[in-house]
DNA sequence: CGCCATTATGCAACTTGTTGCATAATGGCG
DNA sequence: CGCCATTATGCAACAAGTTGCATAATGGCG
């Protein structure tokens, strides 16, 4: 049920065209509803048979070319009424978390540069959301809009520091099995 | 890819039934691996084609009555693969971070009673792994397993604080919109 | 026995997400 | 023009997860 409404917020931001929502779902809202074009164009398709978002009349109806969509005030509507849902939080679904309690049971050589890997790669996309932070949300800008989205953001960097925090602490728990620990 | 290793992981602590793997789910593995009692057993299913377990001898092949499993070496091997096997970790897939930010769009009257909603759902949450932390994990319990299977434990209670901490200050950083905030 | 709640297994249809590939327009280059 | 890389749209098959329901054994109760 997230996706279609992911694109709705995407194309209410800016009209766009297929690939152009891939581009920008990789970049900003993707960091928290990932997309591949093939489910984009699949979902557009739906979009547009519902009548919540149309073609851009400029854009020919071409296999090879740039097709731009808007949305339609009953896409708007749509959005706002799943805005206004309950729903409640799901339960995480981990492999790492999964494959660890499998190694509690069949043993696991290895599974402490697993997790230094997976700190480095945390500690990578910290850094990246911290410097979407500085860049795009100084101190001056203080919407509302802008204080919604600097919020998700944020949510995005406390969650790859409780990653960080967690895996830091696993390898201080479990015994080193590679070579040379100092050395990592 | 990842049910059947927790079906196999689930088992390989204690052959079982379908259902009494649903319930185990419900109570453990499922914390970070949820799954219905349909997906199970058509994961049983095919892990029993593929030779991975077995039903027990024991249990007649009727409709229904009681069918337990153990797992086979074939089993054991095939979850001891995948645990060595290196796979990076996901992005995130959030609905409430996505409805924040299609409502700094379409704006999000009653946005701040979801999020104190959640607020309270995750301390709950926390509460319940708080309690099984002091029951399952008590100091003097402290083999490799155990350390392993509070570790997992510990990741479910981390990521219930980054949760209470980011809806906490979310909840300081929009304006309220339902009835008294004060009497919240 | 007949009725019913509980325990238990399982199928079928659907939705969502992934993977691999096909097709079409456009513009640069020789 | 012919060739090719790039941009762009899209189908089809598959995998994973969800929802709704059907079926079967068992034990308690009248």
């Amino acid at each position: 049920m997230s996706l279609p409404h992911a694109i709705l917020t995407a194309l209410l931001e800016k009209p766009s065209s297929g690939l152009e929502l891939t581009r920008r779902f990789d970049r900003s809202i993707g960091y928290f509803w990932s997309s591949t074009h093939q489910q984009i164009y699949r979902e557009l398709g739906k979009l547009e048979q519902a009548g919540q978002i149309r073609a851009l009349p400029s854009a020919q109806p071409a296999r090879g070319q740039k097709k731009e969509y808007e949305v339609l005030p009953a896409g708007r509507a749509a959005l706002s009424a799943w805005v206004a849902l309950r729903e409640d939080p799901k339960q995480i679904r981990d492999p790492l978390l999964l494959r660890m309690r499998a190694a509690a049971v069949v043993g696991a050589p290895g599974l402490d540069a697993e997790l230094r890997r997976h700190l480095e790669l945390h500690r990578k996309q910290l850094a990246e959301y911290l410097a979407i932070e500085e860049r795009d949300f100084p101190p001056e800008r203080n919407s509302e809009e802008d204080r919604l989205r600097h919020l998700v953001l944020r949510g995005g960097i406390d969650l790859e520091n409780f990653w960080i925090g967690w895996l830091t602490r696993a390898l201080d728990g479990i015994p080193a099995t590679g070579s040379s620990p100092s050395a990592g």
